[in-house]
DNA sequence: AATTTCACCGATAGTACTATCGGTGAAAAA
DNA sequence: TTTTTCACCGATAGTACTATCGGTGAAATT
């Protein structure tokens, strides 16, 4: 093995990507709390003080990781866009509209679980990046929802497609972590009952928006 | 004012309510990171050393508020299911079967805030708490769905009404904190969307119920 | 070859928390 | 009335972490 030929700042580089990596899988396995930097620096091979030649303090590691984390979630979700739009017709379109951020989620699960634990802890530095991200997933899911035909041209309606967005978003997410988990093993089937669910909520929106204006 | 005629048992439990309940409201507002020794004790007016009289340990503490909170959150979803089991017609109940959940997580949000945020936390103390509220929560409303009349006879659709209603679950949550946080003023129309949502999924059910059995 | 740079190191000050201990005074029991 | 009990207190030992500091040697520069 011709080793370690590597300049300074190369070596310094992948020092800060191991850290990186580490804090990753920390985060992902103790949660927020447990992501010190005496782990980390431990988990990446140097000193607990030599985390600091990498990182200001604690909470810049935290911000590049929501940092990094969001690249990679919005790369997944522009991704599986791109390939559902790419389905010959419109209804194998509508399942793959769902199976492909289901396989999305299940590529990269550790980021869905920091996101979800990060969404709702007021202590967690995370908070944020979280709540943007959950919006983020929210709109490209109503957006979604829009390319498939279902257009919102009042304020009642658009509302409406924002709640079915956001429940089919976290049925997807429920679903995908019960396929980790292990309670649903063909992804397929969760595939099949989201695009069912979205069926049911997207004839509602159709049969209302054909009414005529009364309404409070 | 004829106040503190106590006997000494009465002030320890008074002070012992005081403790969870100022628990309770810290694990909301700063989640479990928040909750330690020293602010328990003095939102609840005593020294942080008092606070050993009561519970053996931190850990106590979390695992009697787990238990109070699962107590307060099973009453609620038996009450609620008791009303919904109360509507008059089979169109009504199926809207209230998803209103009456709703409105009972608006009426204790932090017990849901705790139990999401515990979920995905492998640091919690309350993890275990939250699965098991979670899979309670999801068995719940498949008996709720089984009740619709949608009944699953084979191991196939037990499956499916399984994750309908784990999708509809994690919908019904979603909707309702974002109806907390103020996205979706009413509630009513956050059941119509659930009560649609629901109709989309349960169609299927049927539908491939009916069908012979030719499937991989 | 001489000098400078700097990634990394061990040691440590400072902070926040958990849990224990002996003491105190008023309620309860004798 | 005398004695015992015990909920609460302040003080503090012990633990885990964050962040800083001066030192070191090899890479980079001169």
């Amino acid at each position: 093995m011709t080793s370690t030929p590597l300049t300074r700042s190369e070596a310094k580089d992948l020092t800060r990507r191991k850290l990186i990596r580490a804090a990753l899988a920390i985060l992902d396995e103790e949660g927020e709390a447990g992501l010190t930097t005496v782990r980390v620096a431990k988990a990446a091979g140097i000193a607990q003080s030599s985390f600091y030649v990498h990182f200001k303090d604690r909470q810049e590691l935290l911000r590049v990781l929501a940092e990094e984390g969001g690249a990679r979630l919005l790369k997944s979700m522009r991704e599986a866009r791109r390939k559902a739009r790419e389905a010959p017709d419109d209804l194998e379109r509508h399942r793959e509209t769902f199976r492909i951020p289901l396989e999305a989620i299940c590529r990269h699960p550790e980021l869905l679980r920091i996101q979800l634990r990060a969404r709702h802890d007021p202590s967690s530095s995370l908070r944020d990046f979280a709540t943007e991200t959950a919006a983020a997933y929210r709109d490209h899911h109503a957006a979604d929802l829009a390319a498939l035909g279902y257009t919102a041209d009042n304020e009642r309606d658009r509302r409406r497609l924002e709640m079915i967005a956001e429940g089919i978003n976290a049925a997807t997410n429920a679903l995908a972590m019960g396929h980790l988990e292990g309670r649903y093993p063909d992804l397929d089937e969760a595939a099949d009952i989201l695009t069912a669910l979205s069926r049911g909520a997207l004839r509602l929106l159709r049969a209302t928006s054909a009414k005529p204006a009364g309404d409070v």
